[in-house]
DNA sequence: CTGAAAGCGCTTACAG
DNA sequence: CTGAAAGCGCTTACAG
């Protein structure tokens, strides 16, 4: 049934109808009342097709999960930010399109795809990684994106994001190390994400330096992500970590999950003879034991803010009035949460 | 741009521009791909609203999640099976709208909504659950649907469906406790899934049964679902795991993992003094210490066959020659995973 | 406040 | 093989 035949059928005009469900103050509210009751009755409901169509308006948000996203499970951090966007997006009206940026046909990548068919509204971007081509086409379309919790490439200023701010995270551990000079520094590195990793070391070593210690002292291990990955790099540095106190940042949770695993594993006492601090605060990170000390990441702000900038830019877009709005741009601070893995 | 002015800007027709991106085999093959070229040159793309109000087809599948469903960092399995649906469907090319059971507006469920404004093809439904209203709704609009994992409501077969054999997960797990005689047996239920909680607890009771263990025997203890809930209810009955010898079938994995750590905490040792047997076999069961004993789900057949199922139903909607297709049922059987948490 | 009419951008039967 | 035309189901400027 569509809106013609609705109408005709309790009496009254298509537009009247189309007026009557979309809310608009011309039909008293009386007759908006009655006719909601009838489309209630008859199952009637505007079809979202037709409407788009003519408004250019999906009522759809695109969630865009970064390359080689494997998963929820696997990256917990995404699923938990995942969730409570869900949660937010779907609290103010939307419908949610998952995309991955990896699931591109020939060269038409996935987020160009659903940009030009017009299927969503606009995107929150998990991770900024986009590609010149990517920045180029969001400018000339105008397509409302935010970018949240943090950037792989070179961060410009030209998207609105909320990030983390990871360099500050790195310092807060930084600091607290420096509390414990005969603990050796090592920081575990995660370079497939360069520039955010940059960023966590660098803070780390402003943190040890304002104690004194020097970048030299530094030890830096490279893992990939995952616990089994982080588990295994340090069975093969074992010599090292039996043989030294030390203290560890690593790149995240999971990369910290994998290490104290690892150093259980071969007989280091924790915290006493090694110190870990990961990075994001996962929701299950305490269910373990020990307990992983961690930099919690705000998302409880994070994911609110960036929704709501990401709805306003799409009731914005159009009006003369809104004009091209500021991009904006925020770097939320982690907090040093001290739990088992930390004297 | 839309496909007339990109038709005359090539110099073509726009009902050649729509064959030649849609495949047909009406424009020849060296013009079609002349024209894709050019689409790829210009940046056109076919508007999706336009397309889905003509054919009423949008390329997209809902992914309907449980009422109560608290989120993927919660529900391991769910993210775990989303994740791998996601990807067939993808593959398959096809765009993904996930749909939430508690995100009804008024009186309107968001299953209803998505029905009747088009937005999906069909839905792929985790857990079946769904009101005698909206099964009369698939039934009169002849929605594709199928369900998959479990069932929380009563089994009817209007519906197709992939579903795990929890009856028989149950009963593997009772067979193997059988041969523990001196072990106490314990059944961990969790009633909010009263259907499918009762199967597994048939089957292990069955199970239990071939052994001659008499109903009376089993001790059945009710439990949240959450790891921290599950632990709770071992320190409540704190007494009876000290002082007796237990062997545990937990609702699922999630549970498990609860009661593992609530055994833990009270100091019973495990698998000597009490075995534990989850559900489920979430994918991050084996990075716990001590690793779950489970019954393993076949996600890996589960998936990519309700996928087929779901497209073909979609693809075939419509056609004459495919008539009402039978409704497809299948159980598919766990298999029982022995790791640290049994002898 | 209400309705007749145009048009959003496609696809597809139809004619050639 | 190709194009002119109708129509999918809405919204909205316009006239009343």
């Amino acid at each position: 049934m569509n809106s013609k035949d609705f109408a005709r059928m309790i009496g009254v005009s298509q537009p009247t109808v189309s007026r009557a469900l979309n809310d608009s103050p011309l039909v008293p509210e009386e007759k908006r009342k009655w006719i909601k009751e009838k489309a209630r009755e008859y199952g009637f409901v505007l079809n979202n097709s037709a409407r788009s169509l003519k408004t250019s308006r999906t009522n759809t948000i695109g969630i865009l999960f970064p390359k080689h996203f494997v998963g929820m499970t696997e990256n917990i951090m995404m699923a938990h930010l995942y969730d409570q966007i869900q949660r937010e997006l779907h609290k103010r009206g939307f419908d949610i399109m998952v995309v991955y940026s990896d699931t591109g046909e020939d060269d038409l990548s996935a987020l160009e795809r659903m940009i030009r068919t017009k299927k969503v509204d606009g995107f929150l971007i998990l991770r900024l990684e986009l590609s010149d081509e990517e920045r180029k086409l969001i400018g000339q379309e105008k397509t409302p994106c935010v970018c949240m919790m943090n950037a792989s490439t070179k961060v410009r200023d030209d998207i609105s994001y909320y990030f983390s701010d990871s360099e500050y995270g790195g310092y807060l551990a930084g600091d607290f190390y420096g509390d414990y000079p005969d603990y050796k520094k090592v920081y575990i590195s995660y370079c497939q994400e360069k520039d955010d990793n940059t960023r966590r070391k660098r803070g780390f070593l402003r943190g040890l330096q304002e104690h004194g210690v020097q970048e030299a002292d530094i030890t830096i291990l490279e893992s990939e992500l995952g616990i089994r990955e982080a588990s295994r790099l340090i069975h093969e540095h074992k010599e090292f970590f039996l043989n030294n106190k030390t203290a560890i940042l690593a790149y995240c949770d999971i990369i910290g999950i994998g290490v104290v695993q690892g150093l259980k594993e071969i007989g280091v006492s924790i915290p006493d003879q090694a110190q870990v601090i990961g990075m994001d605060d996962i929701p299950w990170a305490f269910w373990l034991d020990p307990q992983l000390s961690t930099l919690h990441v705000d998302a409880e702000h994070m994911v609110p803010e960036t929704c709501d900038l990401l709805i306003r830019m799409i009731n914005g877009q159009g009006k003369a009035e809104a004009g091209d709005p500021e991009p904006v741009h925020q770097w939320l601070k982690p907090t040093l949460i001290l739990r088992d893995t930390t004297i």
